[in-house]
DNA sequence: AGCACCATGTAAGTGGTTACATGATTCC
DNA sequence: GGAATCATGTAACCACTTACATGGTGCT
């Protein structure tokens, strides 16, 4: 049999419906603002996925009042989708099919030579200083949670905290293996 | 125009071929030691694209001695291969298409309960600490290249150390973020 | 004989992106 | 009027995994 692999992209949608009704347009922007870092979504998959949802009774289509929005068709979760959804959450992640083409390009460095493998590497120092400096601005806006209970907030900054620590430490990694690229003395030589 | 997303799995085969002949079972064998970490490629890749790049010139099917090895079919890279690897390797990498089921998961924590948060941390922690041990075992096995020129050593080195360190960082990461959830003092609150 | 592993391959299906098509709305 | 962006959707295609099929080799 078969080993049944339900889409991701299913749960991430029904996710955001979760905390409010939303568009297929509007998920894509929330998508984006707050959790490109590590899912995205294009919308050749949202909007079927939503018309989906909806025929499996997991969400509905909000009948709009006339003069509200412009085109939008907004979803919202129905209980049975809370529960699919809340069953999803609890289900053990999955670790595998990473893919990182920096790591790959950087492995084979030796076919090609030592100032494109530095390039890459620069190129990466910049990306992720720009996204470091980005999540340190929005981390900035939020609310302080301390001593408060737990709740979305807390959960967002934990994601976001590891979008400011991941960042931080793919620079200084890749500042040390320059150094290591250019022959001078660096932490990686145990 | 369609855009041609000529597949990475190509260029990962192709890069393995480099450093010496290999057979399909050869090549995902040395992927699942070296690179499993950041990159994996199934056989119903890594067969049907040896075949390709036969027939594109980038690859050749080395005639083995009769009783040399069991079955096995090395295939070889060419000149021409060479070539469309270093091209390859020298254009820019591509950033996107990340994806963290354990991220995805945690964000949507409140939509689930504490203990299932903390527990998929707890088994995020485990499978790092794990693999963060597998990666220092294998670095001591390294011959040091402390003052040598750059070779295939030193790339390894570097995405092994991106290893070692990733690991550690991730369970740094789940530690703070268990004792946020717990309420406990945690430096993410700034 | 039986098991574990070596070794090659393919068919079917899924998951996902890209490019295109279409039109409304807002702002200058 | 024109540009930007809001907004929905689909067709085509690609990348990749999974499960299955098949047989050889080495060991006990």
């Amino acid at each position: 049999m078969r080993k049944k692999r339900t889409s991701r992209s299913k749960y991430a949608i029904l996710g955001f419906l979760a905390s409010k009704p939303r568009s297929g347009y509007d998920i894509k922007k929330a998508i984006e603002k707050s959790i490109s870092f590590f899912w995205n979504e294009s919308y050749g998959q949202i909007y079927p996925i939503l018309k989906a949802l909806v025929s499996e009774g997991l969400a509905e289509k909000l009948v709009e009042d006339e003069k509200s929005a412009r085109g939008k068709q907004k979803y919202a979760i129905t209980e049975l989708g809370q529960e699919h959804l809340q069953n999803w959450i609890k289900q053990a992640a999955d670790y595998g099919g990473f893919r990182n083409e920096v790591l790959l390009k950087l492995y084979f460095g030796d076919h090609s030579d030592v100032a494109s493998s530095i390039n890459h590497l620069n190129n990466f120092i910049d990306h992720h200083k720009m996204l470091h400096e980005t999540f340190l601005g929005f981390k900035s806006t939020l609310p302080s949670i301390e001593g408060k209970p737990v709740g979305p907030l807390t959960y967002m900054l934990a994601t976001l905290q590891y979008g400011i620590l991941a960042t931080k430490f793919n620079v200084d990694w890749a500042k040390d293996t320059i150094r290591l690229l250019e022959g001078k003395k660096t932490r990686m030589l145990k």
